[in-house]
DNA sequence: AAAAAATATTTCGCAAAAGATATTGACAAT
DNA sequence: ATTGTCAATATCTTTTGCGAAATATTTTTT
């Protein structure tokens, strides 16, 4: 017997319903997915976020804490000390930007080059654990940036 | 399987560009949504957390913490603090089960009931930032459990 | 009935993430 | 020139979230 029948409050206030929220489904899968991420990614001594930086890192060159942050949907305050501990990782070096002395570029070291080597095999692993259609995907996928762009506009 | 997370093709590691992996925009996408819930919740001094956990405790009645867990997708060491804490504000009880005391129940008190009423105009305001089609927002909403299911089972 | 296995919850330790706020240095505008 | 804005950092606090160990209880197996 479904709970849902017995008539609980949850009727009294619809728009309350954990079910029926985006917010919660949407947060729930983002956790699993992270947590399919992580025993892929600690032997390599990263985190998810870490990971989420390096892949912006590979793609463009050099780039600015302020680009990355804004690429990455992360803020200034939660990057700056991302970075840090990547440069004492010595996978990334940052410098101050000689013609406007407020931006600090961010570029990747030879050892943070060589890490691509050695993840290249996790999004793989990952879609193997995902039985999604492959239509379903590129709807979610979609739906998901378009999602995040309404949003962005506040 | 799944084309999201394996990547667009492109050039040298095209399974590892940012923009061509699931996991990017599902992981942004919550975190934006967390964060236009945060402003709304403060005043009442709730955490998102705190809110999800309110939701599924006004639609079912008494639960157990495990079931409480299963339902929110988390850990039950993340949610026994989380508990405690919203115990301490007075918005829940808890207590041992007689017929198996390896069980905690968790029953809201009539300030945690309250509570419903000071946040039904939430989901609303929310909904006003998120610019998705009724019909986007559903098969989102579709796509991300089915997700979610799909990583469930291992 | 005793031993072993399974279950539910708590506790602890840890590190990441995020917000708040202040600060520094640098550029921009009037 | 001073005021304002901006980029990034520093510092601090809280929350989150997981994993592992600990505890207590129930179930099962022998």
């Amino acid at each position: 017997m479904n709970d849902r029948e017995q008539g609980f409050s949850g009727e009294d206030y619809p728009q309350l319903k954990l079910e029926g929220q985006l917010c919660f489904p949407l947060y729930a899968a983002a956790r699993k997915v992270v947590n399919e991420y992580t025993p892929q990614l600690k032997p390599l001594g990263l985190t998810y976020t870490q990971y989420i930086m390096f892949l912006a890192l590979w793609e463009h060159g050099k780039e600015t804490v302020g680009e990355l942050c804004r690429r990455l949907y992360l803020d200034c305050g939660t990057v700056t000390p991302l970075l840090k501990k990547m440069e004492e990782s010595g996978w990334i070096t940052r410098c101050r930007c000689k013609e406007d002395e407020r931006l600090v570029y961010v570029a990747l070291t030879d050892e943070g080059r060589a890490m691509r080597e050695r993840v290249k095999d996790i999004p793989e692993k990952i879609g193997a654990c995902i039985t999604l259609s492959k239509e379903d995907a590129f709807t979610l996928y979609t739906l998901l940036y378009k999602l995040l762009d309404s949003i962005k506009e506040e």
